[in-house]
DNA sequence: GTCTATATGGCGATAGAC
DNA sequence: GTCTATCGCCATATAGAC
């Protein structure tokens, strides 16, 4: 009954699309590129999608409701608080590392038409005060020196994000342009992150 | 002799020209709109700069000419570990303050037109290694436990550049979009990330 | 649903008067 | 050096045949 040829093309177009938005972002992304990619024409992504406006929030929506959750994955687990760090750390880097141009992607987007978010976060069910309130509770518990949460989330998230998004320059300047070298630091980083927050944080 | 005319005109389109790409990015500036923001018309952008590649590559080496040199700081300095680390976050966090789109467009823009990148690294002087070895010899004398240097230096960049470029997220699921409140956070990052760094790496 | 052909508008760039 | 007017292209979007 549904017809198997729109639901096959509204994937490779979807598909399509995220590829190349992600890549040049809303500005730099073209119609004609996207429809290439999907192997069809332009006029069918009208079709499907009325413009390209449309289209781009049908993915930023989707690309962005696949990151936020895994976030929230620290708060609700009873291991401890080495594991529930080192987990989230390498979980995190991993998805990053096989989709380097998502952090600009969504960084760049967020600037240019911050309406989108708020209106997106109410929406995703995100709720911060857990994890807020995790970290507050290992604090209180002795097991971490006392600081603001939301420092703490922020620093985890500043050192898994950024050296994936800072890439092209940070390989430049540290390993002499070598993507490969590069992409074994960042492997690598999946455990020199958590030591380096643990170090700081953990009581001794 | 030298007409004035030219100089003011220059360094207007110049000014105009910075606060429009650095929001917008390549793609989404507007020749027209940095004509009216310099108070003159498209065809003396022309004039001055022959295309707009032209331009924006001479307000892209500007901007990241004024942003790198500051990293080099760090390494040319008598003080202690403390101080140099503290003096680098405080003066980097304070630029980036003044300039929040900063990051995200360097970051946007070395993706898109990586080939920029490695010849104005090359020609700048930039001198990476002297970082490294004075991260290297702090480790040898036994003020700070032994890391790869470079994972320090990454560190604490993205602990100082992220929380600004990620702002219209992070004040959004954190602090209801309050910019206000946020700001202040950014503000008493300035201590608070130098005693995260400062924890996780020196010998007590 | 999918295609070709075309309308429509916007943008970078140039011509030419002053 | 600065302006107005305009060219030519390219991108989004639509019309209409199949």
């Amino acid at each position: 009954m549904t017809n198997i040829k729109k639901d096959n093309t509204e994937e490779k177009i979807l598909t399509a699309a995220q590829n190349v938005f992600v890549r040049k972002g809303m500005d730099g992304a073209r119609m004609q590129e996207i429809a290439d990619e999907a192997g069809i024409n332009k006029a069918l992504l009208h079709y499907y999608f009325r413009s390209k406006q449309q289209l781009f929030e049908a993915i930023f929506k989707s690309v962005f409701g696949k990151i936020m959750p895994n976030i929230m994955l620290m708060a609700t687990s009873e291991k401890s608080i080495e594991e529930k760090l080192g987990a989230f750390i390498e979980n995190y880097i991993d998805i990053l590392m096989k989709n380097p141009f998502l952090p600009t992607f969504i960084l760049k987007e967020i600037h240019r038409a911050p309406e989108l978010l708020a209106g997106m976060i109410k929406g995703s069910g995100l709720q911060p005060e857990l994890i807020i309130a995790m970290f507050k509770q290992e604090m209180d518990n002795g097991n971490i020196r006392k600081m603001d949460p939301r420092d703490l989330i922020i620093n985890v998230l500043s050192l898994s994000i950024f050296p994936i998004a800072a890439k092209p320059l940070m390989s430049v300047v540290f390993f002499d342009t070598d993507q490969k070298n590069y992409n074994e630091f960042i492997e690598r980083r999946k455990v020199t992150v958590k030591e380096f927050v643990l170090h700081s944080i953990l009581i001794k």
